[in-house]
RNA sequence: GGAGAGGUACCGAAGCGGUCAAACGGGACAGGCUGUAAACCUGUUGGCGCAAGCCUUCGGAGGUUCGAAUCCUCCCCUCUCCA
């Protein structure tokens, strides 16, 4: 396989476009004059096979490297997978069966098929070779790294440091990663920034090993909706690229306005002129946020599934908020009457799931939250008599209701 | 192994015998405003009940007390220092 017609310099435009650091450039260079295709690493969870526009900033330069003709490894982590994570941050990490690993594979899979050619790229399992590395050779391993080395990290760091608990086993999974660019003699890591360390220490490893170093890629952590945390399925605010239309829409519109630059930044696509210009009109001060916002979500939505669903989604989303005007489709509930002359509005709300409970119903009632074919219910008491309504909790939860004689 | 500090609601964190369904902050939800599900302001935030009230909840199990998140015993878990 030769790699595209691009020079080596070109190519490296390319690897150094968006990234948070490159380790290092000299060495990168080096190979790529070689003229082969160099063997990209990219290490899944195969607990958390969702993915989110987080994951997308680094699936998009994945995809870039492999138009150079770059060969791109998906390893899956099946076998730190089974151990699980019972600690810090990911406490509620499960371990995995095999079932589930090899279902969240394929998941994972096809929703990578969506950003890249998976039928070029090759998955591994690092159970493969983790499964036939003895204690002795692991530990021989693990004494090439340093506790003040793994402490660098930022999030072992704070975690020590503000004395949350850290697990020996947590020091050994970069050990483990490391261990698996040396199993597939990886050229290059890709990773998050917060995978800075981790990506370096495997270089480390890799030349005591006798091994040459992989150059360390990583790009930049891309904020959640909160506009603060990085994003991450755990923390609710990630837009997953799976998610429905609306859902992407409405969540991007959510997100504060100081980040939608960074959001422009990391997720933003050259043909997406429009988005460009509205950035460049806000910069000055002159664009409203707001639609620059629009263009980005609809652009994110044409993305995973297509212009009419983008302008959809658009049309729901201003009906629903710009206008405060009921959809026109929304979930319907049957409910029967079980005697009496009535239902009350109460019971409907738990029916529609608006409420979690009866006394949550009531305050919404109490707030005004609650509509009845667009007429606010004030009373907490408040019946219904067999009938069909539009049923609305808040802005934007409806549903339309049908109150059935009783049998 | 020794010494000390802790484990509280979705999260963080106060409370340290009754007035505690538990301050405060975040989150979430609702209302207002708006340029939007942004920002800002206001309110709500265990369950059942029209209500009075009842039930469940402060790491776990027992105990003391008229009464326990608060006191005692044992157990489990975490952190810090020393070895």
């Amino acid at each position: 396989m030769q790699v595209s017609g691009r020079t080596p310099e070109e190519q490296l435009e390319v690897f150094r476009k968006g990234a948070a650091a490159l380790a290092s450039e000299e060495e990168l260079l080096a190979k790529l004059r070689r003229g082969k295709p160099l063997r990209i690493k990219y290490g899944c969870d195969p607990s958390r096979p969702d993915l989110h526009l987080g994951h997308l900033v680094v699936l998009d330069k994945l995809r870039a490297l492999q138009e150079l003709g770059h060969r791109i490894i998906f390893l899956i982590g099946d076998f730190t997978g089974r151990i699980g994570d019972p600690t810090g941050r990911s406490r509620t990490r499960p371990i995995l069966s095999r079932e589930e690993i090899e279902r969240n594979a394929q998941t994972y899979r096809a929703q990578v098929s969506r950003v890249l050619d998976v039928g070029q790229a090759e998955i591994r399992f690092n159970s493969e070779w983790m499964e036939q590395l003895g204690v002795s050779e692991f530990i021989g391993l693990c004494s090439r790294a340093t506790v003040a080395r793994l402490l660098e990290r930022d999030d072992f760091r704070n975690r020590y440091r503000s004395g949350v608990p850290i697990g020996l086993h947590e020091f050994l999974y970069p050990m483990v990663q490391a261990y698996d660019s040396i199993a597939l003699e990886a050229d290059v890591e890709l990773g998050g920034s917060d995978q800075h360390i981790n990506l370096l220490l495997a270089r480390e490893i890799q030349r005591s090993v006798g091994q040459e170093a992989q150059v360390a890629l990583t790009l930049p952590l891309l904020e959640g909706t909160d506009g603060v945390e990085k994003m991450s399925k755990s923390l609710g605010n990630a837009v997953g690229i799976t998610d429905p239309p609306d859902e992407i829409y409405g969540r991007t519109m959510s997100i504060p306005d100081t980040i939608l630059p960074r959001w422009c930044e990391l997720l933003g696509r050259p043909e997406w002129s429009e988005v460009d210009a509205l950035r460049k009109q806000v910069d000055e001060g002159r664009g409203n946020p707001r639609d620059l916002k629009g263009a980005l979500a609809r652009r994110l939505v044409e993305r995973f599934w297509g212009s009419d669903a983008a302008n959809a989604a658009e049309d729901r989303f201003d009906r629903l908020f710009r206008r405060h005007e009921a959809p026109d489709d929304m979930p319907e509930i049957e409910v029967a009457l079980s005697g009496g002359e009535g239902i009350p509005v109460v019971d409907l709300l738990t029916r529609a799931e608006f409420a979690a409970s009866r006394g949550e119903g009531k305050r919404l009632i109490a707030q005004g939250g609650v509509r009845l074919d667009g007429k606010p219910v004030d009373s907490a008491e408040a019946q219904v008599e067999p009938g069909q309504y539009v049923l609305q909790a808040g802005k934007r939860r409806f549903a339309r209701i049908r109150v059935r004689e009783p049998i």
